[in-house]
DNA sequence: AGTCGCCTGGTA
DNA sequence: TACCAGGCGACT
């Protein structure tokens, strides 16, 4: 799916779409799109609101609407979101229809129906948002900070990686990106890094989510951003995907083998 | 902690 | 035809 990166790049680019807009129609095509509420109690609440401002919180972008009303969607691996003349031919998998009083409107679509939206009061976030950990780029975020997230747990350091509620925001990419820029083995378990690799890690984590969003997000197939434009940073890659190619450190094979459940790539010779 | 289900489509 | 995919939650 779009991680933190795909999913800053989405904000900014539907922001100036919507700030300001109001909702004059709206149009569910998949039934379980709508996490937390009946469709036609979702539709008849959302009717008539104003987008206010659009916020990120990991992979979840929130759209703050009049009336004390927040709308989160959550892209999973294939949900696209885009602003476009509401005229335009419906694209295959549009699952929502946001119409707005400029002529355009709001779409979200799915290949995968795996993505899903939600609208609470802003005084009663959603569960799995309030549980997330921190954003990996705030200033709250420090060494210190991914020390006592981590706290010792014997887990493997990928697999810490990807959990929403350590750190919020990395996925699959990322992870492996990361754990190359800090050369460090994606099997390792966490209480076998040393205080020098945490702060390698830290760097990393921060440096590869940032390249993301100066390069508009990794485009491997599916992910757009709100304006329908693919992202440059699969270009930049180091280790993501390139199974069999030569390290750019080393000259040596990058890998590729499963951890948890998911394609992981590394480099056996740079990665200890 | 590990596995399965959710879905569809592209590729080996 | 089988396997794989940027994720996550519900199971055991």
């Amino acid at each position: 799916m779009p991680e933190l990166p795909e999913v800053e790049t989405i904000r900014l680019t539907l922001e100036p779409k919507l700030i300001g807009k109001s909702i004059i129609g709206a149009a569910v095509h998949f039934e379980k799109l709508i996490q937390n509420l009946a469709v036609d109690d979702f539709l008849k609440q959302i009717d008539h609101k104003q987008f206010v401002r659009l916020s990120r919180r990991g992979k979840y972008l929130l759209f703050y609407l009049s009336g004390d009303l927040v709308l989160t969607v959550h892209l999973r691996m294939t949900g696209q979101l885009m602003v476009e003349p509401a005229v335009n031919p419906l694209a295959k998998a549009t699952y929502m229809q946001l119409t707005l009083g400029d002529g355009n409107e709001l779409r979200f679509r799915d290949q995968r129906k795996f993505g899903r939206v939600a609208l609470f009061d802003v005084h009663h976030p959603l569960a799995a948002i309030e549980k997330l950990g921190p954003e990996p780029l705030s200033t709250e975020f420090t060494v210190q900070c991914l020390k006592e997230r981590l706290n010792q747990r014997k887990i493997a350091v990928k697999k810490a990686l990807l959990d929403q509620e350590i750190i919020a925001g990395i996925g699959n990419i990322y992870a492996d990106e990361a754990l190359f820029l800090a050369g460090i083995h994606p099997a390792r378990l966490i209480p076998s890094l040393t205080a020098e690799e945490l702060e390698q890690l830290y760097n990393a984590i921060r440096q590869v989510l940032t390249e993301g969003i100066e390069n508009r997000g990794t485009t491997k197939r599916d992910y757009r951003d709100g304006n329908g434009n693919p992202g440059s940073n699969q270009e930049k890659l180091r280790v993501y995907d390139r199974k069999g190619l030569a390290c750019i450190q080393c000259g040596n094979m990058i890998v590729k083998m499963n951890f948890g459940g998911r394609g992981t790539h590394f480099c056996p010779i740079c990665q200890k």
